[in-house]
DNA sequence: ACCAAAATGTTGATTTTTGTTGATTTGCGG
DNA sequence: CCGCAAATCAACAAAAATCAACATTTTGGT
């Protein structure tokens, strides 16, 4: 990671291509500097280079905003791809906020005819986009730090709503309480969607499962027989009576 | 993949079609370089080829949204840059569809303490998450080709609403009729946004001025005197009638 | 101030891309 | 079917970009 990372990537993604000399002489370096720090960011694929030229990859409308998510990324990307290939093309859901319901919205774009409704600005315009799909917004006002509505209208949106799977989250697990959130609006979007969906799947990283400085002190709601849970790593036997009768599923 | 690769799709795709040696000449190649680098292209389906001509193979429809994003994009991008200058931070902004406005709130997202209501789901998920900004979401059920949403409470939420710009665009601009874009519901919501708005924007760049093959028939609403035309390139003295008495600004 | 490690610049060999030339093919109107 | 002009292709030379190796500078810690 180089000191010219940042700018780098700044300048690629908004000019959508420059050549190694052009950029070098910009940073008022030398081209085989530029070379150099380039290669870790096209190996990552944050960029792509062509003989000649780098260009970016990024289309202009992913935001930054799942590039920020690194925490955890690849554990989420993992579980997003087992989100995904437990819905089937056709199914409809309900999806919370959150970043690894973010990373479930990427991997559900190749699902088709999806009827989705959330609450999260973000995964409404991720799947949107998807020719076939029918993608509702619950909500009007949106919560600054990420996007996501809690206000009348989105219950009014999710109560009318009936769908296969509810997609939920959690900030904290913990051994005795269950599955913790921050906000008490969370969990009333949590139950609301619950209670309209046939199943739910509780999509959480194995982090989470960690003692947490922060904790959080508002139950999810109870999930049910049958119900799905979603992780990255083996769960601890002290989880036992959290998991009780879910289907767990550990994504590799 | 060359580096002339994505020029090369937009040429063509903004165009319909175009001669291997007009191309040869707009990229300042030689004929046979364009042929080498069109070859792959050609293969993979993304144009295709007649003796002589290029030509693309996107619909002749409006093409889709993220196909639209790359189409003309450093344009756009430098609207989007003229158009993030003219706003202050702490302003009030309506915000419509379409790629000009996307790359807008992409631009928008430096100004700090925006009040934001618009009917695309991308506009709202880029700008709710600056710190600071105020987002509505406009609407609930969302258009798949764009995510936009044109139902019932779209225009509650946005006659509600007091700003201090609307930021609109078109698909096509006329000498004669003006503004045009291709569906009503477009209008609709564009009449909404200006009735509430105390200035509008409208931005388009400079390809829309020339002639097109299909032809949108709606008018956009009459813009007021005072309102802003933002563009990229100087406006033929053709269209002084639809100017008005715009404040137009060129973007570098 | 000193050393070691990391980052940067320089050089020259190597590879890839580009332009030019001339032969060959294609589309089209008699 | 023929001939013509435009378009295409093949091959080689020139130019540009890349890479590897080594020299130099900067950085961070003692």
């Amino acid at each position: 990671m180089s000191k010219y990372n940042t700018q780098i990537l700044e300048i690629v993604n908004l000019r959508g291509s420059i050549s190694v000399l052009d950029l070098a002489h910009e940073l008022r370096v030398s081209d085989q500097t530029i070379r150099r720090v380039v290669k870790p960011l096209v190996n990552s694929g944050e960029i792509s280079k062509v003989h000649g030229a780098l260009v970016s990859n990024r289309s202009a409308l992913d935001p930054p905003f799942l590039a920020r998510m690194t925490l955890n990324r690849s554990a989420k990307i993992a579980i997003a791809r087992d989100v995904a290939r437990l819905v089937k093309d056709g199914d409809s859901i309900a999806i919370d906020t959150g970043s690894t319901s973010a990373f479930a919205a990427q991997a559900l774009r190749e699902r088709k005819n999806l009827t989705v409704v959330t609450n999260s600005a973000f995964v409404a315009s991720t799947l949107a986009m998807i020719p076939g799909n029918n993608v509702s917004m619950a909500g009007t006002q949106l919560r600054d730090h990420d996007g996501a509505s809690f206000d009348r209208s989105a219950f009014e949106v999710i109560e009318r709503m009936q769908v296969d799977y509810a997609l939920l989250s959690a900030s904290v697990v913990d051994a005795t309480k269950g599955f913790l959130v921050h906000e008490q609006c969370e969990v009333d979007i949590a139950t609301a969607m619950m209670r309209n969906a046939s199943k739910t799947i509780m999509a959480v990283d194995a982090s989470k499962f960690l003692p947490q400085d922060r904790r959080p002190a508002l139950r999810q709601p109870d999930l049910r027989a049958g119900d799905y849970l979603i992780t990255d790593h083996q769960i601890s036997s002290a989880f036992n009576d959290v998991i009780g009768s879910l289907t767990v599923i550990v994504a590799a």
